[in-house]
DNA sequence: TAAAGTTAAGTAAGCGCTTACTCAAATATA
DNA sequence: TATATTTGAGTAAGCGCTTACTTAACTTTA
């Protein structure tokens, strides 16, 4: 029933190395008997076996793929565009979503290894020793590894971020330009470099403008929309800002919620911005300004460098940074409009 | 550097054998050396190499996964669930998201039989030759299948689904009983047996309640949240109803937006029901009344049927038709109410 | 036209593992 | 104590492929 290269090189008559000529495109052979094996190949709906041809040391033509979670839409949409080059290059790509889970993380790394991929992208925050050491076997195995939407390297790697710092930068400038002087902030795990180095921006543009600012500003919530909203809500009920920068669209979207449950409303008595520009943005009450990330070119250009690392075409390792962009629709208003 | 079972049994100083068979916890032995070979397994960070395994043909503990489209967040949060307790169980997963484009997902059919994954689970709808005929292919190899949120069945297999009919029929019951008469119904591919339910559980309660359908009251709209809005939005312009039931929320955000575009107020002027309970419908302007899957339940149920039968403590197929669930939020008022 | 070079294709080793078969030593049975 | 049985572990074939090496049949070259 099933068909192996010893089917194909019997029905051809020739030997299986032929066949595997063939098939790997290499060697010299009439062409009369490439043609052959190709078309015998098409009748029997021949598929070399992959683990076969990975034990001999070829490439799996496989890709890992880390992101915290496939369920939040910025990495839904992420995920599906990599997925998307990736495939264009003839490479599959296989996911794992660690729930911002370490351990997850790290037994992520150890799978991956196993299947042998190819290479990896991490839209993790690789911190835990558990993680590094697991990911050091795979650095070991010389497999090349990219950074997507972090800037720190453990390890030499390709990195494609946009600048944090700066789209951190623009949301707060944003509000301040409107007026807001009582800004308060969400984030979320600290681990995250993207986050940390949004509210960074953030405090450089509150320097800049000469706007004082103090830890009890930040407010550190919870992954889930659930989690935040208990969280942000609390916040609230002691300090009401004029406006909220939240690091993500999923603590936005808590915000708005949060404050929609205690009678505060949005856009009118708090102002609110969001980051990644996600579907959610679009939809939210009121549609949410937010600070875009070019989604489809960040995943574009991962894979290529990624795939130029696996294929040898590059060597040295690079970082492309993209710019950030201010999206604005009805979420921040001045604070002069507010009741 | 690379560690293989060689390397092992030398340190332990017994045959590739006995290794094999602590890696695989079988045949007799004294605990002793069993003892003893664990720890310098441990020791050396061995990991089998499973593609060596794989083509003795055991099983490579993964599992494929299909969807349409990994960025709609229904599909996003199934996913997140089928891993975590396929995880739970040993498996990893494998995810092909297809575009609804039937060739990619006949793409997906061999790419997942070449990586000989243990089992499939399904969530598109599977109709074009090609890819019926590459399935085929694996149900030759006996490889186990599931269908997810889709109970048409090419082949035997267990399926999870929800009533989507039920769906429709309360969902439409729901504006009947707030008293609109002129509903409108929004889906896209019909290819898409969930959504051709949905709008037969629909008409069945219009029938029911004895009032008319025409041909004229479907939308059909395309997959992309844009193109939706563009679609519904034509159709606003010739007629406007009182009420709009989307098979989906992607659909049901469209039409929000579309009408909002149009200065027709939801859900004054419009109500709108969706399909899902995704995060959308919590999200959105005005928070949307929608049809509740149960989708953990779903992703557990899907998994824990697939493993069995993968691990043969299971051999007729089964299906389970989970229950949807009305959630009210404010996208749907009385028609009286309506300006 | 004989020696040298090309070309098309075959032979066989090896990738890292599993497992049926074998075997010697230890233990049980009569 | 001689024989049968159990136990712990090794031997070697084979999974489906790739590839270095080899070979036989042609072509060139001088």
């Amino acid at each position: 029933m099933k068909k192996t290269i010893y089917d194909i090189a019997k029905h051809a008559g020739v030997s299986i190395a032929t066949v595997s000529r063939v098939i790997n495109n290499t060697g010299r052979m009439s062409d009369e008997t490439r043609k052959r094996i190709l078309r015998i190949m098409e009748e029997f709906d021949y598929l070399p076996n992959m683990h076969a041809s990975a034990l001999t040391g070829k490439k799996t033509n496989s890709i890992g793929v880390i992101v915290p979670d496939v369920s939040n839409p910025f990495f839904g949409e992420i995920v599906k565009f990599i997925q998307l080059f990736a495939e264009e290059q003839g490479y599959t790509v296989i996911i794992g979503s660690t729930d911002y889970h370490p351990e997850k993380e790290a037994n992520y790394f150890s799978l991956l290894k196993q299947k042998s991929v190819d290479g990896l992208i991490m839209a993790t925050s690789v911190d835990s020793d558990e993680s590094l050491e697991r990911l050091q076997e795979i650095v070991d195995d010389n497999v090349p590894l990219a950074m997507l939407t972090h800037d720190r390297m453990p390890f030499p790697m390709d990195v494609v971020t946009i600048d944090d710092s700066m789209g951190g930068y623009i949301a707060t400038n944003h509000l301040l330009e409107l007026g807001h002087k009582d800004i308060v902030f969400v984030t979320g795990s600290q681990t995250m470099t993207s986050f940390r180095d949004r509210i960074k921006g953030a405090r450089q543009s509150l320097e800049h403008n000469g706007v004082e600012f103090h830890e009890s500003q930040i407010i550190k919530s919870h992954f889930s929309i659930e989690g935040a909203k208990e969280d942000i809500g609390q916040y609230l009920e002691t300090h009401l800002p004029t406006a909220i920068f939240a690091v993500n669209d999923v603590f936005a979207c808590a915000t708005i919620q949060a404050a929609r449950k205690r009678g505060v409303k949005v856009p009118e008595d708090l102002s609110v911005v969001g980051f990644d520009n996600t579907v959610l943005a679009e939809v939210t009450d009121p549609p949410l300004t937010t600070i875009s990330q070019p989604k489809a070119d960040m995943g574009k250009q991962i894979v290529r460098m990624l795939v130029e690392a696996i294929e040898g075409k590059k060597t040295s390792k690079s970082k492309i940074i993209l710019s950030p962009e201010l999206i604005i629709r009805q979420s921040t208003v001045k604070p002069e409009a507010q009741v």
